[in-house]
DNA sequence: CCTTGACACGGAGGGACCCTCCGCTACGCT
DNA sequence: AGCGTAGCGGAGGGTCCCTCCGTGTCAAGG
Protein backbone atom coordinates (compact mmCIF):
# COMPACT_ATOMS: atom_id res chain seq x y z
CA UNK A 1 0.00 0.00 0.00
CA UNK A 2 3.26 2.17 0.38
CA UNK A 3 2.69 3.28 -3.35
CA UNK A 4 -0.15 4.91 -4.70
CA UNK A 5 -1.31 1.78 -7.16
CA UNK A 6 -1.50 2.21 -11.27
CA UNK A 7 -2.72 4.79 -13.37
CA UNK A 8 -6.51 2.69 -14.27
CA UNK A 9 -9.43 1.70 -13.11
CA UNK A 10 -8.32 -0.51 -9.81
CA UNK A 11 -7.92 1.26 -6.76
CA UNK A 12 -7.81 0.99 -3.19
CA UNK A 13 -11.54 -0.03 -2.13
CA UNK A 14 -11.76 -2.67 -5.23
CA UNK A 15 -14.02 -0.76 -7.06
CA UNK A 16 -17.47 -2.19 -8.16
CA UNK A 17 -16.70 -3.10 -11.47
CA UNK A 18 -19.47 -1.83 -12.97
CA UNK A 19 -21.82 0.41 -13.17
CA UNK A 20 -25.04 -0.91 -13.70
CA UNK A 21 -25.92 -0.44 -9.55
CA UNK A 22 -26.61 3.37 -10.26
CA UNK A 23 -29.40 5.30 -9.97
CA UNK A 24 -30.36 4.37 -6.53
CA UNK A 25 -32.12 6.22 -3.68
CA UNK A 26 -33.96 8.19 -6.80
CA UNK A 27 -37.75 7.51 -6.83
CA UNK A 28 -38.42 8.00 -10.93
CA UNK A 29 -37.98 5.13 -12.61
CA UNK A 30 -35.91 6.35 -15.83
CA UNK A 31 -37.37 5.93 -19.32
CA UNK A 32 -35.13 3.21 -21.13
CA UNK A 33 -33.32 5.20 -23.26
CA UNK A 34 -32.58 7.70 -20.54
CA UNK A 35 -31.12 5.27 -18.44
CA UNK A 36 -28.96 3.74 -21.40
CA UNK A 37 -27.45 7.40 -21.90
CA UNK A 38 -27.03 7.64 -18.30
CA UNK A 39 -24.67 5.01 -18.21
CA UNK A 40 -22.76 5.48 -21.25
CA UNK A 41 -22.28 8.83 -19.86
CA UNK A 42 -20.98 7.35 -16.55
CA UNK A 43 -18.77 5.53 -18.18
CA UNK A 44 -17.19 7.66 -20.15
CA UNK A 45 -16.59 10.59 -17.53
CA UNK A 46 -15.07 7.63 -15.34
CA UNK A 47 -12.58 6.44 -18.16
CA UNK A 48 -12.06 10.45 -19.06
CA UNK A 49 -11.92 11.16 -14.93
CA UNK A 50 -8.62 8.57 -15.06
CA UNK A 51 -7.38 9.33 -17.37
CA UNK A 52 -6.91 13.22 -17.70
CA UNK A 53 -7.98 13.98 -14.05
CA UNK A 54 -11.03 15.85 -12.83
CA UNK A 55 -10.79 18.98 -15.04
CA UNK A 56 -11.59 17.03 -18.12
CA UNK A 57 -13.79 18.86 -20.25
CA UNK A 58 -17.43 17.95 -19.97
CA UNK A 59 -17.63 18.43 -23.61
CA UNK A 60 -15.29 15.68 -24.62
CA UNK A 61 -17.04 13.46 -21.62
CA UNK A 62 -19.96 13.83 -23.33
CA UNK A 63 -18.54 13.27 -26.85
CA UNK A 64 -16.78 10.53 -26.34
CA UNK A 65 -20.39 8.89 -24.37
CA UNK A 66 -21.89 10.11 -27.80
CA UNK A 67 -24.68 12.15 -26.54
CA UNK A 68 -25.38 15.61 -26.48
CA UNK A 69 -24.09 18.00 -24.53
CA UNK A 70 -27.72 18.64 -22.76
CA UNK A 71 -28.48 15.10 -21.91
CA UNK A 72 -25.21 14.99 -20.37
CA UNK A 73 -26.18 18.47 -18.25
CA UNK A 74 -29.95 17.13 -18.00
CA UNK A 75 -28.21 13.61 -16.09
CA UNK A 76 -25.52 15.40 -13.86
CA UNK A 77 -25.98 19.39 -13.64
CA UNK A 78 -22.78 20.01 -12.10
CA UNK A 79 -19.61 18.45 -12.82
CA UNK A 80 -19.69 17.84 -8.66
CA UNK A 81 -22.77 15.02 -9.26
CA UNK A 82 -20.85 13.67 -12.10
CA UNK A 83 -17.76 13.12 -10.04
CA UNK A 84 -20.47 11.79 -6.93
CA UNK A 85 -22.03 9.26 -9.28
CA UNK A 86 -18.70 8.07 -10.74
CA UNK A 87 -17.45 7.56 -7.42
CA UNK A 88 -19.80 7.01 -4.17
CA UNK A 89 -20.10 3.06 -4.96
CA UNK A 90 -15.44 3.70 -4.07
CA UNK A 91 -16.54 5.43 -1.43
CA UNK A 92 -19.02 3.59 0.06
CA UNK A 93 -16.72 0.47 0.01
CA UNK A 94 -14.15 2.40 1.86
CA UNK A 95 -16.70 3.36 4.39
CA UNK A 96 -17.29 -0.54 5.21
CA UNK A 97 -13.89 -1.36 5.03
CA UNK A 98 -13.62 0.07 8.76
CA UNK A 99 -16.13 -1.78 9.81
CA UNK A 100 -13.92 -5.39 8.95
CA UNK A 101 -11.03 -3.81 10.27
CA UNK A 102 -11.77 -3.50 14.04
CA UNK A 103 -10.91 -6.83 14.19
CA UNK A 104 -7.43 -5.79 14.30
CA UNK A 105 -5.98 -3.36 17.58
CA UNK A 106 -7.42 -0.17 18.12
CA UNK A 107 -4.10 1.95 16.52
CA UNK A 108 -3.10 -0.45 13.70
CA UNK A 109 -6.95 -0.45 12.65
CA UNK A 110 -7.44 3.06 12.82
CA UNK A 111 -3.39 3.52 11.25
CA UNK A 112 -5.02 0.80 7.84
CA UNK A 113 -8.04 2.43 7.51
CA UNK A 114 -6.21 6.17 7.16
CA UNK A 115 -4.02 4.85 4.77
CA UNK A 116 -6.05 2.92 2.82
CA UNK A 117 -8.11 6.45 3.05
CA UNK A 118 -4.76 8.15 1.70
CA UNK A 119 -4.10 5.76 -1.06
CA UNK A 120 -7.25 5.75 -2.39
CA UNK A 121 -7.38 9.94 -2.90
CA UNK A 122 -4.21 9.67 -4.33
CA UNK A 123 -5.52 8.00 -7.14
CA UNK A 124 -8.36 10.35 -6.94
CA UNK A 125 -7.25 14.20 -6.50
CA UNK A 126 -10.32 14.87 -8.45
CA UNK A 127 -12.18 13.56 -5.50
CA UNK A 128 -10.49 14.40 -2.69
CA UNK A 129 -10.71 18.16 -3.45
CA UNK A 130 -14.68 18.26 -4.01
CA UNK A 131 -15.22 15.55 -1.19
CA UNK A 132 -13.59 16.96 2.04
CA UNK A 133 -14.23 20.57 1.57
CA UNK A 134 -16.78 22.67 3.44
CA UNK A 135 -16.92 25.72 2.25
CA UNK A 136 -18.42 26.34 -1.39
CA UNK A 137 -22.03 26.12 -2.48
CA UNK A 138 -24.82 25.93 -0.25
CA UNK A 139 -25.59 21.85 -0.62
CA UNK A 140 -22.36 19.81 -1.09
CA UNK A 141 -23.55 17.37 -3.17
CA UNK A 142 -21.08 15.22 -1.42
CA UNK A 143 -22.40 15.95 1.87
CA UNK A 144 -23.71 12.12 2.51
CA UNK A 145 -20.75 10.80 1.36
CA UNK A 146 -18.71 12.37 3.47
CA UNK A 147 -21.59 11.75 6.26
CA UNK A 148 -20.76 8.31 5.35
CA UNK A 149 -17.28 8.56 5.92
CA UNK A 150 -16.94 9.86 9.01
CA UNK A 151 -19.52 8.01 10.68
CA UNK A 152 -17.10 4.86 9.74
CA UNK A 153 -13.91 6.46 11.12
CA UNK A 154 -15.70 7.57 14.01
CA UNK A 155 -15.22 3.84 16.06
CA UNK A 156 -12.01 3.18 14.48
CA UNK A 157 -10.68 6.51 16.39
CA UNK A 158 -13.00 6.52 19.55
CA UNK A 159 -11.14 2.62 20.23
CA UNK A 160 -7.95 4.03 19.58
CA UNK A 161 -8.86 6.37 21.80
CA UNK A 162 -9.99 4.47 24.54
CA UNK A 163 -7.24 2.32 24.50
CA UNK A 164 -4.90 5.39 25.02
CA UNK A 165 -2.97 5.32 21.92
CA UNK A 166 -4.52 8.25 20.23
CA UNK A 167 -4.57 11.74 22.01
CA UNK A 168 -7.97 12.64 23.14
CA UNK A 169 -8.43 15.48 21.27
CA UNK A 170 -8.04 14.24 18.14
CA UNK A 171 -11.47 14.85 16.10
CA UNK A 172 -12.16 12.48 12.65
CA UNK A 173 -13.06 15.76 10.78
CA UNK A 174 -9.53 16.80 11.56
CA UNK A 175 -7.86 13.91 11.22
CA UNK A 176 -9.68 13.02 7.33
CA UNK A 177 -9.18 16.40 6.22
CA UNK A 178 -5.84 16.42 7.02
CA UNK A 179 -5.76 12.79 5.18
CA UNK A 180 -7.04 14.52 2.18
CA UNK A 181 -4.60 17.06 2.37
CA UNK A 182 -1.61 15.02 2.66
CA UNK A 183 -3.04 12.71 -0.25
CA UNK A 184 -3.62 16.02 -2.53
CA UNK A 185 0.11 16.89 -2.67
CA UNK A 186 1.31 16.89 -5.97
CA UNK A 187 4.45 15.17 -5.82
CA UNK A 188 5.92 12.49 -8.63
CA UNK A 189 7.18 10.02 -6.03
CA UNK A 190 4.26 7.95 -4.70
CA UNK A 191 7.12 6.94 -1.17
CA UNK A 192 6.92 10.35 -0.60
CA UNK A 193 3.45 10.68 0.22
CA UNK A 194 3.26 7.76 2.22
CA UNK A 195 6.35 8.69 3.94
CA UNK A 196 4.51 12.12 4.95
CA UNK A 197 1.42 11.03 5.44
CA UNK A 198 2.96 7.82 7.85
CA UNK A 199 4.47 11.19 10.07
CA UNK A 200 1.58 13.00 10.34
CA UNK A 201 -0.14 10.32 11.51
CA UNK A 202 2.15 9.52 14.07
CA UNK A 203 1.28 12.90 15.24
CA UNK A 204 -1.89 11.41 16.43
CA UNK A 205 0.23 9.13 19.07
CA UNK A 206 2.25 12.23 20.00
CA UNK A 207 1.78 12.93 24.27
CA UNK A 208 2.68 15.92 25.68
CA UNK A 209 6.20 16.30 27.51
CA UNK B 1 -10.28 35.18 1.04
CA UNK B 2 -13.00 32.44 3.24
CA UNK B 3 -9.88 31.83 4.78
CA UNK B 4 -8.11 33.45 8.14
CA UNK B 5 -6.18 36.70 8.32
CA UNK B 6 -7.67 39.96 6.46
CA UNK B 7 -8.50 39.77 3.01
CA UNK B 8 -5.74 42.55 1.80
CA UNK B 9 -2.03 43.26 1.40
CA UNK B 10 -1.21 42.16 4.82
CA UNK B 11 -0.03 38.54 5.57
CA UNK B 12 2.63 36.58 7.25
CA UNK B 13 6.13 37.88 6.59
CA UNK B 14 4.91 41.10 6.59
CA UNK B 15 5.10 41.78 2.59
CA UNK B 16 7.73 44.87 1.06
CA UNK B 17 4.37 46.80 0.77
CA UNK B 18 5.93 48.01 -2.68
CA UNK B 19 6.63 46.79 -6.20
CA UNK B 20 9.45 48.87 -7.01
CA UNK B 21 11.83 46.55 -6.46
CA UNK B 22 10.63 44.49 -9.12
CA UNK B 23 12.48 43.60 -12.15
CA UNK B 24 16.20 42.64 -10.58
CA UNK B 25 18.20 40.01 -11.64
CA UNK B 26 17.49 41.00 -15.52
CA UNK B 27 20.30 42.45 -17.78
CA UNK B 28 17.95 44.75 -19.70
CA UNK B 29 16.93 47.89 -18.04
CA UNK B 30 13.27 48.30 -19.51
CA UNK B 31 12.43 51.41 -21.21
CA UNK B 32 10.09 53.84 -19.26
CA UNK B 33 6.57 52.85 -20.48
CA UNK B 34 7.29 49.09 -20.21
CA UNK B 35 8.42 49.25 -16.66
CA UNK B 36 4.92 51.42 -15.66
CA UNK B 37 3.12 49.06 -17.52
CA UNK B 38 4.92 46.17 -16.13
CA UNK B 39 4.13 47.59 -12.51
CA UNK B 40 0.73 48.42 -13.38
CA UNK B 41 0.19 44.63 -14.14
CA UNK B 42 1.75 43.21 -10.84
CA UNK B 43 -0.11 45.45 -8.58
CA UNK B 44 -3.55 44.63 -10.19
CA UNK B 45 -2.41 41.24 -10.52
CA UNK B 46 -1.76 40.94 -6.77
CA UNK B 47 -5.08 42.73 -5.56
CA UNK B 48 -7.09 40.41 -8.09
CA UNK B 49 -5.17 37.09 -6.74
CA UNK B 50 -6.13 38.06 -3.50
CA UNK B 51 -9.37 38.32 -3.95
CA UNK B 52 -10.20 36.08 -6.31
CA UNK B 53 -8.00 33.53 -6.22
CA UNK B 54 -5.20 32.22 -8.49
CA UNK B 55 -7.44 31.41 -10.95
CA UNK B 56 -8.31 34.89 -11.81
CA UNK B 57 -8.68 35.41 -15.45
CA UNK B 58 -5.69 37.29 -17.00
CA UNK B 59 -7.93 39.04 -19.20
CA UNK B 60 -9.66 40.36 -16.09
CA UNK B 61 -6.39 41.41 -14.61
CA UNK B 62 -5.09 43.01 -17.90
CA UNK B 63 -8.54 45.19 -17.31
CA UNK B 64 -7.63 46.23 -14.14
CA UNK B 65 -4.31 47.18 -14.77
CA UNK B 66 -5.49 49.09 -17.63
CA UNK B 67 -3.57 47.42 -20.22
CA UNK B 68 -4.38 45.39 -23.27
CA UNK B 69 -3.73 41.47 -22.69
CA UNK B 70 -0.68 41.36 -25.01
CA UNK B 71 1.17 43.67 -22.60
CA UNK B 72 0.24 41.20 -19.88
CA UNK B 73 1.72 38.32 -21.95
CA UNK B 74 4.63 39.75 -23.01
CA UNK B 75 5.44 40.45 -19.95
CA UNK B 76 4.58 37.50 -17.98
CA UNK B 77 3.90 34.49 -20.42
CA UNK B 78 2.16 32.23 -18.28
CA UNK B 79 0.47 32.29 -15.13
CA UNK B 80 2.86 31.23 -13.12
CA UNK B 81 5.46 33.49 -14.39
CA UNK B 82 2.83 36.52 -12.60
CA UNK B 83 1.93 34.57 -9.58
CA UNK B 84 6.13 34.21 -9.22
CA UNK B 85 6.32 37.79 -9.69
CA UNK B 86 4.13 38.87 -7.47
CA UNK B 87 5.09 36.71 -4.84
CA UNK B 88 8.73 36.13 -4.58
CA UNK B 89 9.43 38.93 -2.38
CA UNK B 90 7.44 37.96 0.39
CA UNK B 91 8.96 34.37 0.13
CA UNK B 92 11.99 35.63 0.31
CA UNK B 93 10.90 37.18 4.09
CA UNK B 94 9.88 34.25 4.63
CA UNK B 95 13.12 32.27 4.04
CA UNK B 96 15.13 35.82 6.13
CA UNK B 97 12.73 35.10 9.18
CA UNK B 98 14.16 31.14 9.39
CA UNK B 99 17.45 32.90 10.46
CA UNK B 100 15.82 35.67 13.24
CA UNK B 101 14.18 32.28 14.62
CA UNK B 102 17.40 30.41 15.57
CA UNK B 103 17.62 32.17 18.28
CA UNK B 104 14.86 30.95 20.08
CA UNK B 105 15.34 26.97 21.70
CA UNK B 106 15.25 23.98 18.89
CA UNK B 107 12.13 23.07 18.61
CA UNK B 108 9.78 26.12 19.36
CA UNK B 109 11.99 27.95 16.47
CA UNK B 110 11.41 25.01 13.95
CA UNK B 111 8.06 24.95 14.80
CA UNK B 112 7.06 28.38 14.88
CA UNK B 113 8.90 28.76 11.01
CA UNK B 114 6.75 25.66 10.13
CA UNK B 115 3.40 27.41 11.58
CA UNK B 116 4.50 30.53 10.22
CA UNK B 117 4.92 29.23 6.76
CA UNK B 118 1.42 27.14 6.71
CA UNK B 119 -0.06 30.73 8.15
CA UNK B 120 1.31 32.47 5.20
CA UNK B 121 0.20 29.74 2.50
CA UNK B 122 -3.19 29.51 3.75
CA UNK B 123 -3.57 33.21 2.58
CA UNK B 124 -2.28 32.08 -0.52
CA UNK B 125 -3.79 28.86 -1.64
CA UNK B 126 -2.52 29.82 -5.33
CA UNK B 127 1.24 30.04 -4.37
CA UNK B 128 1.43 26.99 -2.38
CA UNK B 129 -0.10 24.71 -5.53
CA UNK B 130 2.37 26.32 -7.81
CA UNK B 131 5.31 26.55 -5.44
CA UNK B 132 5.57 23.58 -3.82
CA UNK B 133 4.90 21.27 -6.71
CA UNK B 134 7.57 18.75 -8.60
CA UNK B 135 5.73 17.67 -11.12
CA UNK B 136 4.64 19.20 -13.70
CA UNK B 137 6.36 21.54 -16.97
CA UNK B 138 10.06 20.84 -17.40
CA UNK B 139 10.97 24.32 -15.90
CA UNK B 140 9.68 24.82 -12.49
CA UNK B 141 9.40 28.54 -12.43
CA UNK B 142 9.31 28.60 -8.57
CA UNK B 143 12.15 26.50 -8.72
CA UNK B 144 14.45 28.73 -7.03
CA UNK B 145 12.21 30.02 -4.81
CA UNK B 146 11.45 26.98 -2.92
CA UNK B 147 15.05 26.13 -3.03
CA UNK B 148 15.56 29.36 -1.32
CA UNK B 149 12.95 28.17 1.38
CA UNK B 150 14.63 24.79 1.90
CA UNK B 151 18.15 26.55 2.59
CA UNK B 152 16.16 28.68 4.80
CA UNK B 153 14.69 25.74 6.74
CA UNK B 154 17.29 23.06 6.66
CA UNK B 155 19.39 24.34 9.63
CA UNK B 156 16.16 24.99 11.71
CA UNK B 157 15.35 21.38 11.21
CA UNK B 158 18.71 20.11 12.03
CA UNK B 159 19.22 21.81 15.01
CA UNK B 160 16.10 20.37 16.06
CA UNK B 161 17.14 16.72 15.29
CA UNK B 162 20.74 17.28 17.05
CA UNK B 163 18.85 18.31 20.17
CA UNK B 164 16.58 15.27 19.82
CA UNK B 165 13.74 17.17 19.50
CA UNK B 166 12.39 15.55 16.07
CA UNK B 167 12.52 12.35 15.21
CA UNK B 168 15.76 11.96 12.96
CA UNK B 169 14.53 10.12 9.79
CA UNK B 170 12.54 13.61 8.86
CA UNK B 171 13.42 15.27 5.95
CA UNK B 172 12.71 19.05 4.93
CA UNK B 173 11.17 18.55 2.20
CA UNK B 174 8.62 16.15 3.17
CA UNK B 175 7.92 18.03 6.36
CA UNK B 176 7.34 21.56 3.86
CA UNK B 177 5.05 19.33 1.53
CA UNK B 178 3.12 18.51 4.33
CA UNK B 179 2.42 21.85 5.68
CA UNK B 180 2.00 22.75 2.08
CA UNK B 181 -0.72 20.22 2.04
CA UNK B 182 -2.37 21.47 5.30
CA UNK B 183 -2.47 24.54 4.47
CA UNK B 184 -4.70 24.55 1.35
CA UNK B 185 -7.55 22.11 2.95
CA UNK B 186 -10.04 23.99 2.19
CA UNK B 187 -11.87 24.53 5.70
CA UNK B 188 -13.68 27.85 6.46
CA UNK B 189 -12.54 27.64 10.01
CA UNK B 190 -8.73 28.89 10.02
CA UNK B 191 -8.69 27.37 13.44
CA UNK B 192 -9.60 23.74 12.03
CA UNK B 193 -6.29 24.33 10.04
CA UNK B 194 -4.20 25.65 12.73
CA UNK B 195 -5.21 22.53 14.21
CA UNK B 196 -4.62 19.93 12.04
CA UNK B 197 -1.35 21.30 11.54
CA UNK B 198 -0.23 21.35 15.02
CA UNK B 199 -0.86 17.79 15.28
CA UNK B 200 0.60 16.89 12.14
CA UNK B 201 4.30 18.74 13.23
CA UNK B 202 3.73 16.62 16.27
CA UNK B 203 4.39 13.81 13.97
CA UNK B 204 7.74 15.10 13.93
CA UNK B 205 8.38 14.21 17.52
CA UNK B 206 7.05 11.17 17.58
CA UNK B 207 9.04 8.12 18.76
CA UNK B 208 8.56 5.05 17.76
CA UNK B 209 7.51 2.63 21.26
C1' DC C 1 14.63 69.63 -32.23
C1' DC C 2 13.97 65.86 -35.57
C1' DT C 3 14.74 61.28 -37.38
C1' DT C 4 14.40 56.66 -37.06
C1' DG C 5 15.00 51.91 -35.61
C1' DA C 6 13.53 49.03 -32.29
C1' DC C 7 10.87 48.15 -28.48
C1' DA C 8 6.40 47.91 -26.70
C1' DC C 9 1.32 48.39 -27.02
C1' DG C 10 -3.35 46.73 -27.66
C1' DG C 11 -6.88 44.15 -29.28
C1' DA C 12 -8.86 41.36 -32.98
C1' DG C 13 -9.51 36.60 -33.77
C1' DG C 14 -9.58 31.50 -33.63
C1' DG C 15 -10.09 27.84 -30.49
C1' DA C 16 -11.88 25.60 -26.26
C1' DC C 17 -15.31 25.38 -22.65
C1' DC C 18 -19.27 26.35 -20.02
C1' DC C 19 -24.12 26.20 -19.63
C1' DT C 20 -28.97 27.22 -21.26
C1' DC C 21 -32.76 26.81 -24.06
C1' DC C 22 -36.00 24.82 -27.08
C1' DG C 23 -37.74 22.35 -31.24
C1' DC C 24 -37.75 17.47 -32.36
C1' DT C 25 -37.59 12.36 -31.22
C1' DA C 26 -39.14 8.30 -29.59
C1' DC C 27 -40.92 5.90 -25.18
C1' DG C 28 -44.38 3.47 -23.26
C1' DC C 29 -49.10 3.70 -21.60
C1' DT C 30 -53.78 2.88 -23.00
C1' DA D 1 -51.97 2.76 -33.26
C1' DG D 2 -52.15 7.19 -31.10
C1' DC D 3 -50.61 10.54 -27.99
C1' DG D 4 -48.63 13.08 -24.09
C1' DT D 5 -44.38 13.82 -22.36
C1' DA D 6 -39.71 12.57 -20.80
C1' DG D 7 -35.66 12.90 -22.90
C1' DC D 8 -32.48 14.17 -26.79
C1' DG D 9 -29.08 17.04 -29.06
C1' DG D 10 -26.83 20.91 -30.53
C1' DA D 11 -27.01 25.81 -31.68
C1' DG D 12 -25.78 29.93 -29.42
C1' DG D 13 -24.21 33.49 -26.19
C1' DG D 14 -20.75 34.20 -22.84
C1' DT D 15 -15.93 33.78 -20.90
C1' DC D 16 -11.27 32.77 -21.21
C1' DC D 17 -6.91 31.48 -23.35
C1' DC D 18 -3.14 32.74 -26.21
C1' DT D 19 -1.09 34.42 -30.70
C1' DC D 20 -0.12 37.59 -34.08
C1' DC D 21 0.65 41.84 -36.16
C1' DG D 22 -0.41 46.69 -37.44
C1' DT D 23 0.36 50.90 -34.87
C1' DG D 24 2.24 53.87 -31.29
C1' DT D 25 6.15 55.48 -28.37
C1' DC D 26 10.67 55.81 -26.55
C1' DA D 27 15.39 57.37 -26.66
C1' DA D 28 19.88 57.71 -29.08
C1' DG D 29 22.24 59.94 -32.60
C1' DG D 30 22.06 63.67 -36.24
Amino acid sequence: MNSPMSATESSAPSAPTETLNTEERAGKPLRADAKRNRDKVLAAAREAFTENGASTSLEAIARRAGVGIGTLYRHFPTRQALLEAVYVDEVEQLARDAGELSAMEPWPALEAWLVRLGAYLVTKHALAGELLNYVDTNANVFAACRDLLYAAGEPLLERAKAAGEVRPDAELQDVVQMVGGIAKIQNSDPDAIARILAMALDGLRYKKA
